[in-house]
DNA sequence: CAGAATAGTTGCGTTTGTCCACTAAAAGTA
DNA sequence: TACTTTTAGTGGACAAACGCAACTATTCTG
C-alpha cells in the first residue's frame, strides 16, 4: 500500500454541488458574479464601471430618448430611490441629462448627452464581445436557445407577458 | 384625430433592450435579482436568509463532510475572508462545526450539525422547487440544455476543465 | 535550511441597496 | 368641484456584504 497523499478529503475538482448542480439559482448566481467582475475589467475606467445598473440605464437612454426613470427601474428591478441616485451618478459623469416632462409634473425625462452616446457605442461592443467569449463553445443554436429560455424568464418576472 | 393618450413615452412593455436583448449579462444579472429576492421569501425565518452563499456552504458541508471552507470559497467564487465570516455565522446559527485539520496544521474541516443536517434537508427542497418553478412551461429537454449549458460555463469559469 | 506557497484571521474602507417618510402632481370618484 | 388614492421622485438612516491588504502559522519545494 501507498503511502497516504496529503490534501484536502475534498479537492476542489470532485465536489459535487449536491442538489444545486441541477438547480437554476446556483449557476445564475455564480456566473452573474464572474460576469460582473469580468464586464467590470472590460469596463476599465470607463466612467461606467461596476456595472450595477448603469450599463443598462446608459443604453436604454441612448435608444429610448426621453425614457423615465421610473420605467428603468422596473426594468431593472430596482426601488426609484436607487434609480434616483444611478441617475445622479451619470449627471454627474455628464452622460445623461434630466427634465422635468412638460405633460407630467411629477415624472422626468432622460436624455443622453455626447458622451453617454460615445461610451453607448463601445458598451455596445463590448457587452456583445463579452457574451459571446462566455458562450465560446457553446453551438449557436444552443446559444440562441438558451436566451430564448432567459428572456422568457425575464419577461414572466417583471409580469410582462399576459 | 383622437386626443392625444398621456402616459411615458416608453412605457415598460414596449421597451427594447437594446443590444443587451441578446446578451447574457442582462439576463444573469436581473434573474439573479428576481431568483435571490424569491429564494430568501421562501426561505422565511429559516436562519439562512439572505442567501449569499450559505445555502451552497450549507448544503456542500452537509454532503462532503470535513470540507475545507478554503474548498467552498473557491466554488463560490469568494476570498478566503468573506469565507471566514460565513462560517462564523453559521456556526453562530449552530449549523456546522470548525475543527483544525489533523493531517494539516493550516486548515480547518467543516462538519454539519443536527440543525445544520435538518435546514440542508428543507433546504434542497426550496432549492429545487424554485428552480422548477421558474422553469414553468419550459420544456423538459430545454430546461436540461440550460442546465447543461450554464453548467459547462461555470465549470470553464473555476478553470475545472481542461 | 531558505524561500515560496497555502489556509485562515482581522481591520478597513467602500459600495450597495432597502426601508421609510415626505412632497408634489395626477387620476379616479362621487 | 372636492375627496381620496396612486404615481414619480427625493433624502436620510441603516445594515450587510465584499474585496483588499497585512499578518501569522504551516507546509511544500529544491
Amino acid at each position: 500500500m501507498p503511502a497516504k497523499k496529503k490534501g484536502p478529503p475534498h479537492p476542489v475538482e470532485t465536489v459535487g454541488l449536491d442538489v444545486l448542480e441541477d438547480t437554476l439559482s446556483f449557476y445564475i448566481r455564480t456566473i452573474n458574479i464572474a460576469l460582473s467582475r469580468d464586464l467590470d475589467d472590460r469596463l476599465e475606467g470607463l466612467d461606467v464601471a461596476r456595472g450595477t445598473g448603469k450599463i443598462t440605464t446608459l443604453l436604454l437612454v441612448d435608444s429610448h430618448p426621453g425614457i423615465r426613470p421610473s420605467v428603468i427601474a422596473q426594468l431593472i428591478l430596482r426601488d426609484r430611490s436607487a434609480m434616483g441616485r444611478l441617475v445622479d451618478q451619470m449627471i454627474d459623469h455628464d452622460l445623461v441629462t434630466r427634465r422635468n416632462a412638460p405633460d407630467d409634473g411629477r415624472a422626468q425625462e432622460l436624455h443622453i448627452t455626447e458622451k453617454g452616446a460615445d461610451l453607448a457605442r463601445k458598451v455596445r461592443e463590448i457587452a456583445t464581445k463579452q457574451s459571446s467569449d462566455f458562450f465560446a463553445g457553446v453551438p449557436e443554436e444552443d446559444q440562441k436557445r438558451l436566451l430564448d429560455i432567459l428572456r422568457r424568464v425575464y419577461r414572466r418576472t417583471l409580469g410582462l407577458d399576459q
